[in-house]
Parts: structure tokens; sequence; C-alpha cells
DNA sequence: CAACGCCGTTTTGTATACATAAATCGCCCT
DNA sequence: AGGGCGATTTATGTATACAAAACGGCGTTG
């Protein structure tokens, strides 16, 4: 695998994970040194990082890791209620319908997995996953699925500011299930509109019970100028 | 400025005007010397390439300009469906009615701007794109406007395969008017559906009047592999 | 005392040289 | 004669050295 290639996934992890909050200066060298890269892949893998939003480039001073507040989640779940609402439409005009009962079926049946002692509701999240992907391959759309690979990769940075109480995901694997089965129904406007609910649900709920840093660590929430 | 955005900027205006067809493969040091840069900068304007969309790194073969056919161009308007939509009804929510209601007057008497022998019909676009610019600033969210953003370097690659004649571009700017009349009356459904009407007009106009190539120019249209 | 400008330091931007891997072409074997 | 295999060649990937620009500290000056 190529250096470059293992520095972007490297650091995009730990901004994803927290390790490199908002505001971190991601000095070139500094970076390289400790990838143990040179600064020309680096360079690259920054460049990509600048690319997909999760870092900006300030002049003189490197690229600092871009905020995300709870402020820009707004922004962020309106852009994610445009494409995930599209893409749920299209699934449901062209996506195989079977498959789709089949998800419906298996996340209206989620709650068992939830009431596991499993703090990581690995099995739940692998089951979300998955209607994810089968909606993007149903959609059939390689710009949307770009779009929303990009976003989903913001979502898991604010995921880290929500706490997810087994209420909530029990609440969200129903709206799961309504989506998947207008999906299975082949009602495009359904499916939009059970995409907007949960979402809307999804936003309200992370708003409401945030918390102000990963793992009771508390960071700095704003302006990093 | 920097050799690296010059590199970007002016590769990226070939490959939009269609001077870089799709499927040129764009070897490094034949580029880095044609546009009179090293290649270490010139790799970092085709990683910023490949990040738009605009380019494909083969393994091997060096990036390639990407393809957009016919056939894409249905998913690409599904995607700014979608984009653009959520704009002008979140533009509707909170932009200043009174520009819009100015643009939308403009735009009503656009048609005295066709009539003109220019040939580019420079107000026009000017006026389109004022329109563009307005709704992504009152839309105000920083994702909706990136993505779109990212959406219209390949609209701009895909203006070439259309001829935009005046009946055309008359009907377009009622629907302009439109959709900037439902925005300066805080009509955020009407917005959107408004939106919707102009891009399935578009898109209907593009495919119906397609031909080959830019200016009778032929070029490959499929597989290049 | 404050503000402006200069210089040193640090960091980014660029170029080039080297290493490595892949594709092509020619040759040999079947 | 055709196909597969290997060497050559070419292109990409990486590292390092050099240049330029920006920031910060400091001194000077109004």
């Amino acid at each position: 695998m190529k250096a470059s290639d293992r520095a972007y996934a490297s650091l995009r992890d730990d901004i994803v994970e927290w390790r490199l909050p908002p505001g971190t200066v991601l000095g070139e060298v500094e970076q390289a040194e400790r990838l143990g890269v040179s600064r020309t892949p680096l360079r690259e893998a920054l460049a990509r990082l600048a690319a997909d939003g999760l870092a900006s480039a300030q002049k003189g001073r490197g690229v600092v890791v871009s905020d995300i507040s709870l402020a820009r989640i707004d922004e962020l779940f309106e852009l994610r209620e445009a494409l995930e609402a599209k893409a749920a439409a299209l699934a449901a005009q062209r996506g195989d319908r079977a498959r789709f009962a089949g998800l419906r079926d298996r996340l209206a049946s989620a709650a068992a997995l939830l009431s596991d002692d499993d703090p990581q509701r690995h099995e739940y999240y692998a089951l979300v996953t998955e209607l994810d992907d089968e909606i993007d391959t149903a959609a059939a759309n390689s710009y949307l699925g770009q779009a929303l690979g990009a976003l989903r990769v913001h979502l898991a940075r604010v995921r880290r500011l929500a706490k997810d109480d087994a209420l909530r995901l029990r609440a969200a694997a129903v709206e799961h299930a309504a989506i998947a089965g207008a999906i299975a129904d082949g009602n495009a406007h359904l499916a939009a509109a059970a995409t907007t609910v949960h979402l809307h649900n999804s936003l309200r709920h992370i708003t409401n019970h945030a918390h102000a840093g990963p793992a009771g660590r508390p960071h700095r929430e704003v302006s990093h100028d």
C-alpha cells in the first residue's frame, strides 16, 4: 500500500475519532515524523483531507482540523436530508424489493439485538450500515454515492457528540424499518418522507442529548481562529 | 499564486472546456512540462482533480480524465435536483425577500437580453449565475454550498453537450423567474417544486438536443478502457 | 508609551534525484 | 505460428535538498 494512502487513512481516522480535535494544526514535518513517512506523501494526504472538508488550509500556518460545532450539525443534517431522501426515493424506484423486505423484517426485530449487553451495539450498527449500502447500490447513482460517502465521514465525527441510549436506538430501528419497508413497497414518496422523519428525530436527539466531548473529556468548542 | 494552484486551474479548465476529452491520460512528466511546473505541484493538482471526480487514478496508467457520457447525465441531474431543490427551499426560509424579488423581475424581463445578437448570451448567463450565488448565500449552509460547487464543475462540462437555442433559454428564464419569485414569497415548498420543474425541463432539452461533441468536433463517446 | 518596521526563525512550496513497480516489446519455447 | 515469459523501458511513488514566504520577536522611533 502506498505511503500517502496510509498517511491519509491514519490522519482521517485520528480526526474522526477525535484524537486530533478541531483546531489542531497539522504541521507537515511534525506529522510526517509521527507517521513515519516523508513530507511528499504527507502533503498529498493533507490535500485529500482538505478536499474532504475535514481540514482546511490556513495561509502560513499549515492546515488545521476543521471545526465541527453543534451549530454546524444543523447544516450537516440539512445536506444529509437532501441526499438520503433522494437516495431512498431512487432506491424505491429501482431496488430489489425482496432484498429490502428482508432488511425491513430484520430491522423490525432489531430490538432484540439492542437488549444485549453489547455496549458497542455491533450487530445493530452493522445492520444499519447494510441498509445504507443497499440503498446506495439500489440508487445506482455514482455521483450521489460519492456525495453520500463524503457526508458519512463527517457524520462519523459527529457521532461522538451524541450518546446513543438504547431507547433512542430502538426508536431508530423502527424508523429504519419504515424506510426499508417503503423501499420494499416501491413507494418513493413514502421512502423519502420516512427518511426525513428519521433524520429529524435523529438530529433532535443529538441536539437534546449532546455532551461536550468524547468520553467525558471536554474540549474547546468553537472559535479556533 | 502557487504553481500547484495554477496547474490545477489550468487542467480543470482544459477538462471542462473539452480540450482534454474524457479518456485522456494525464502523464505526470508530460503535463508538468506542458504547464511549466515541476512534478510535485502537478501531482497535487491531479490529486485535487481526482477528488473533484473530474479525473480518476488508474493503477499503473496514471490518472485519466473521467468519462461523462449522456447516460451519466441522468445521474448528475438526480443529484443536482436533490441539492438545488434543498438549496432553494432553504433560501426561501432564510433569504432576503427584496433581493430575490429584484432577481425575479430582472429574470422575467430577461427575454430582452436574449434577443441580442450576442452569441454568448453573456448578460443572461451572468444573471443566472447571480441567482445561483444568491441562493447559495441565502441557504447559508457551507456543506451544501461545497457540494453544489463540486456539482457545478461537472455541469459546466456537460453544457458543451447541449446546444442552447434561444427558445429554450427564454423558457428557462421564465422558470428561473418562478424560482426567484417563490423564494421572494418565502414559499419553500414552491421554490423546491419550481426548481424540480426547471431541472426536469433542462435535462429533457439536453437529452433531446444533444450532439456528439463541442463545436462539431466529434470525440469518442464511451468505453475508454 | 505605542506603533511601525526590520530581521531571524520556522514553515510551507518547489524542484530534482532516486527507488520501485508496472506495462510493453521482443524473444524463446512449445 | 502463437502464446507465454522475461528484460527493458517508462512511469509513478518517495525522499531530500533548496528556495521563498510568512510569522514572531525585538528594537527603534514618533
